[in-house]
DNA sequence: TTTGTGATGCACT
DNA sequence: GTGCATCACAAAA
């Protein structure tokens, strides 16, 4: 499977597992991508469960693009669009560069808390809903593959209250970057390139 | 270690 | 008015 718009364009599951291990960048920030979460368009916890809205929009829009939300009045929350209405949620990173960037936008030094969460990685990244609708292979984003398939381990959905049982929870096995600890399963192993 | 709660914007009923 | 795809901090146990 090439790394181009194609992989974007597939189911959120799908996307959600093979996007572990690529690393995101932003200017002169990112890390691994070590946490993730799929919504598709007939799961009732997903933005796009009663169609399009004007902040969901993006969802319905072509795939590998960002959709930007606010959450809680507070924070800002990533997600890669997949097929229309379906869309994977960053969850966590483990930062690899532009530590003392995301240090300082953070207020924080503690790497296990610099970017393990959807708020707390657009806060450190410098994501806000500027982002929105932005196409993921053009500027300011930057994704590369890693070099070798990541191990995943999957489980349950984080802050939802309808699908909850749902496994459309991705983590990278064995990471301490993730938002909170997996219990669960080892997953398929990501489709390669 | 787990549980509770305030902060805060906005889509939706 | 209600309910969130959250986080940080306090308090309980």
């Amino acid at each position: 499977m090439p790394f181009d718009q194609s992989f974007f364009d597939r189911s959120a599951v799908e996307v959600a597992r093979d996007v572990i291990g690529f690393q995101l960048d932003i200017g002169s920030c990112g890390g691994i991508i070590v946490e993730t979460e799929a919504y598709e368009p007939d799961d009732p916890a997903s933005h796009s469960f009663r169609g399009p809205t004007q902040r969901n929009r993006v969802m319905f829009g072509p795939a590998a693009h960002a959709y930007v939300y606010r959450s809680y009045g507070i924070h800002w929350c990533l997600n890669f669009v997949c097929r229309p209405g379906s869309a994977v949620l960053i969850r966590a990173l483990q930062p690899v560069g532009g530590m003392t960037e995301m240090e300082a936008r953070r207020g924080l030094a503690d790497p296990l808390l610099l970017c393990s969460g959807p708020g707390r990685l657009c806060q450190a990244l410098g994501i806000t809903i500027e982002h929105n609708g932005l196409y993921l292979f053009g500027p300011p984003f930057r994704l590369t593959p890693p070099l070798l398939p990541a191990m995943i381990v999957t489980g349950r959905r984080i802050g939802i209250s309808q699908g909850v049982d749902l496994p459309w929870r991705f983590g990278l096995e064995g990471s301490l970057h993730v938002s909170k600890r997996f219990r669960g399963k080892y997953g398929p192993p990501p489709t390669s390139l």
